[in-house]
DNA sequence: CCCACATGAGACATCTTTGTCTCATCCAAG
DNA sequence: CTTGGATGAGACAAAGATGTCTCATGTGGG
């Protein structure tokens, strides 16, 4: 049934269309829809039928970086545990996403104070609610606000991101350098 | 004398143009060459006469933001002193430059693997330099690379100056917030 | 007063990107 | 085999930004 057939391809194709657009748009967040299209190995013509502008592109990418955040929040299980521990599993859960949120981090800076996403705030207030429940639970030291660690985390993400991409540190180490400095800071503790 | 007006007059309405170029940029990248001169109340063929082209703008201003970063670098005298501290002067004595940096910091994320100025890789070494000296005099902990420490410090340098662009964070805080993290860590520490 | 020179305003061509369109091709279902 | 639908290739105009040009103006120094 060609209905059936048509609903699969379209949605295959543009799941495909969508990881090679962050792909390459991560790493040059000024590429042209020609060469949007190109990298997903599809004409230009099939990029534009099946996102309406370069706009919709951006768009659709956001929503799946949203959705990727979602779904790493959840698997991150941020209310169980020590705050600590959720902070980590949180990051190890957003590494795979994060050349696609370096991107639109980015991208975002330049949407001066236009409407704010809901779907931001809501991932806003769900990292920023671990922070606080760290800081109520006598875990994380008070003089730094919620939302400035929340902020740093992603700013910590982009940065950990694109050295990673410039071949700066190694992918392995994505996950424990950002949290460990994030969480433990810089300076070496006294061991017990 | 012409010459001497010449001169002079040129060397204020350039820093000037910067200023307001680095500001304008600062909060939206994209820009027109139109909008910058209009930024800086002159006429878009005078801004052309001063800065060959867009290119030559943004060269400049990375050539300025060079600049300020090793005036910094030189003001926090970062072999002097505990490291930490040292790093506490730095991010100091940059928080003016902040808004441009983070401008040229997402800016150069698309000069994919381009020409490396060796202004910034002069940069690079001095940064890195510093948390060398505090892992090799066990003030820092070593299980963090000194690149990765650099890199951390833009990124937080960065998400530190949008966040208090969009109002998020007061602009007082911005460096006791930068450098508490960076070197504490968000976990609260045992008083002793 | 006169003049050199920087400036502002604007016209203009060019380039790039984008969005839309047409047409030939291919493939898979019927 | 036939045919509907998706695709690729390419032409096309519109829009935006850029770079270049000319000309009128205003000002400061001689």
């Amino acid at each position: 049934m060609s209905h059936v057939g048509y609903g699969c391809l379209m949605a295959v194709d543009r799941e495909h269309v969508l990881r090679s657009a962050a792909a390459l748009l991560t790493r040059k967040s000024t590429a042209t829809m020609d060469e949007v299209a190109k990298a997903a190995g599809i004409s230009r013509a099939t990029l534009h039928r099946q996102f309406a502008g370069r706009d919709a592109l951006v768009r659709a990418l956001e929503a799946l970086g949203i959705a990727e955040c979602e779904a790493a929040l959840d698997r991150a299980r941020l209310d169980e545990g020590p705050a600590g521990e959720a902070v980590r599993r949180l990051i190890r859960e957003l590494e795979p996403a994060t050349g696609l949120l370096a991107f639109l981090y980015s991208e975002n800076q330049l949407f001066e104070g236009e409407e704010q996403n809901a779907g931001w705030a809501r991932i806003d207030a769900r990292v920023t609610a671990v922070f606080r429940r760290g800081q109520d639970g006598g875990e994380f030291r008070i003089d730094l606000s919620p939302a400035w660690l929340t902020e740093a985390l992603y700013g910590l993400l982009a940065a950990g991101a694109w050295s990673v991409l410039d071949g700066k540190v190694a992918r392995n180490d994505f996950t424990p350098m950002i949290a460990e400095l994030l969480l433990g800071g810089a300076l070496r503790r006294e061991e017990p």
